[in-house]
RNA sequence: CGCGGGGUAGAGCAGUUGGUAGCUCGUCGGGCUCAUAACCCGGAGGUCAGGAGGUUCAAGUCCCCUCCCCGCAA
């Protein structure tokens, strides 16, 4: 079976992976963003899909668009059965969904229909969500509402980080793919429809979404902190009016009972940053980013004496 | 040539108007204690990113060049 494999970032890269380790089919391409100017300096970086489609030798191609018809005819000459996509990026024309004689399947990072569109990795961790998974399903002209083939559930832990589940997520993904390539092929896929009821978006990230608000409780504060770790991080400022990332931190047992104002340093001890939050209660910050340095524990964070007991932050 | 921060002991930092380097932690040794991520005493550990570059009696500290790292923004 000739498949072609639609996708850009990391997790995409893996499930491509998954594939071509399989052997189940044939992939006779890989289509994924062009390069785009990225990083310190603006340098132009290949996506990961790319990178590994040279690696394993298969065809790519980067085109800027879809709808100009340019792609049409590359299809044309690809012929596939079956186009996979994973994170593409980009929304699939009607010509593409139609032409492959098995459809076009797609493996999204939730439990659909919760947490259809751009980040739902990182918006059902920050919702403290404790069970997501891998939605194997059919596209449609949607956004994530095609029929579903299969899932796969992954857990969460309460300390997990955004980045340890996608880890997770990409290796489900990779095994999703495969299955459901079996399945086609053995004629078997069942298709079932997503409930209406339950669905929700998740809505593509802002810097926004990353600034902490210290009036919340620490748990809240904690799966905001997780939903954006290892990258983008949340944020938050310092008393100098520094940026200062979260990159990790834990709800402390304890409460506090003093009044004093949300975002108090509260204390120091044991090598990380204790702030008081909404309701009385406490998050210990272990990890951070400081502005223009790289990530460092927080014990580190302290030692440069960067900050004291009653500095306030937020 | 997008904006900016930085390269000083294993780690995080300081180093004043230029005078051969300090702090906190870790580490090693010893001590104290019922006990300790506690405390005390002592030690090791740095060609201060590189350039047999410039200025100077003297440069981590000023000037020039190179390399590397990082944060932001995309």
């Amino acid at each position: 079976m000739k498949v072609l494999f639609m996708g850009t970032p990391d997790i995409a890269a893996e499930a491509l992976r998954a594939l071509a380790e399989s052997g189940e089919c044939g992939l006779v391409g890989a289509v994924t963003q062009p390069d785009r100017p990225k990083g310190r300096g603006m340098k132009m970086i290949p996506p990961p899909v790319k990178l590994y489609a040279e690696k394993i030798g298969i065809p790519v191609f980067q085109p800027s668009t879809l709808k100009d018809g340019a792609f049409e005819s590359e299809l044309a000459k690809l012929s596939p059965d079956l186009i996979i996509v994973a994170a593409y990026g980009r929304i699939l024309p009607k010509y593409v969904l139609e032409y492959p004689r098995y459809g076009c399947v797609c493996a999204h990072a939730s439990l659909l229909p919760k947490y259809r569109g751009a980040a739902p990795i990182n918006r059902a961790v920050m919702a403290g969500e404790r069970l997501t998974g891998i939605t194997a399903i059919y596209m449609d002209e949607g956004i994530d509402t095609g029929d579903m083939i299969m899932k796969i559930e992954v857990p969460i832990g309460e300390n997990d980080c955004a980045g340890d589940v996608h880890d997770r997520l990409a290796d489900a993904a990779g095994r999703a793919m495969v299955e459901t390539v079996r399945m086609i092929k053995a004629g078997v896929v069942t298709r079932t429809k997503q409930p209406s009821e339950g669905a929700t978006y998740a809505q593509k990230l802002t810097r926004e979404d990353g600034e902490l608000n210290f009036s919340d409780t620490a748990e809240d504060l904690h799966n905001r902190i997780r939903g954006l770790a290892p990258a983008p991080c949340a944020w938050t400022r310092t008393p100098d009016g520094k940026l200062l990332k979260i990159a990790e931190a834990r709800v402390s047992d304890a409460r506090s009972g003093s009044d004093c104002e949300a975002g108090t340093v509260k204390s120091l001890d044991g090598g990380s940053i204790t702030v008081l939050c909404g309701g009385g209660s406490l998050l210990s910050i272990t990890k951070v980013i400081p502005e223009g340095k790289g990530r460092m524990d927080a014990a580190d964070y302290i030692r440069g004496r960067k900050i004291a007991a009653g500095d306030k932050l937020g």
